[in-house]
DNA sequence: TTATATGCAAAAGCTTTGCATGGGT
DNA sequence: ACCCATGCAAAGCTTTTGCATATAA
């Protein structure tokens, strides 16, 4: 569902591919149109290599090159895990959130918070910078400890 | 300067190693007392192995391993970065704070503030989840543009 | 036609691991 | 003595790169 930030971030994301001189393949195609309907979680290159195969199938060279190519032109935000690999997702303004991790499971869940994102806002102004982007993530254990 | 900062880490780090059966050998002794003295900012495996020719030198493998060791002891922030690099930095309470990278220079810039830890518990308190670590990145370049 | 995209395989770079040896307690 | 720590070299993993080929425009 949600099908029209799929839409709005699929033109977008043409739109700057082509105005920086790229061109659209295969496995480029491929990629972007996995990326628009299920690009809303963190995926890891591996992770989308192996969601490609049989549809348009892409080489992890050119998963790699295309994520490379998304993440510079802002399309997309990229995570560093503490495995050592890296995670990718979807850049909506729209949509702007962080990430909490349950210790517990491992699991990894994204929030919103108002009160967080002003408080970076201010960060940046107290310290002179104009922020261009910022990453928050949050580890824990739920409340109800036996 | 600050040395009290110093040899409360350090007092922490072998009691701590200690209490997990481990022992004090060469490589360790000097990992630890680098860091102790000049891990207040990130310093990855590297970084460290290089800092350590001359004085009490230590294999690679061995920075690794203590490294590792330190961290799961709680006694080491770690940070994955851009470039696949993990860095670390001592875990003192009392010396809490995140990190904004100038975009422009690579420089990476430690601050505090305690509006965004008010906002960061606040979040954590919502969500159920009693957090046992956080980090912040901020990514921006100076105001003063030309 | 001409520059770019793609795939494969090789290379690169950080980190981990196996194993024999040295050393702490 | 026993077990852990250390170092070296090899292996593991993700990611990058070189190169020949296919393909968009």
């Amino acid at each position: 569902m949600d099908g029209a930030l799929r839409d709005r971030w699929l033109e977008q994301a043409e739109q700057r591919l082509t105005g920086a001189g790229l061109r659209a393949g295969a496995a480029r195609t491929a990629v972007v149109e996995l990326l628009a309907r299920e690009g809303q979680c963190l995926m890891s290159a591996q992770e989308i290599t192996d969601r490609l195969r049989g549809r348009g199938s892409a080489s992890a060279a050119s998963v790699y090159r295309v994520l490379d190519e998304l993440f510079e032109l802002g399309l997309l935000h990229r995570l560093d895990g503490r495995d050592g690999i890296a995670r990718y997702e979807i850049a909506d303004p729209q949509r702007h959130h962080h990430h909490i991790v349950d210790e517990r499971s491992g699991e990894v869940r994204p929030f919103t918070d108002e009160a967080l994102e002003d408080a970076i806002a201010a960060v940046g102004r107290r310290l002179g910078m104009r922020l261009t982007s910022h990453e928050v993530i949050l580890r824990g254990v739920p409340h109800t400890v036996a």
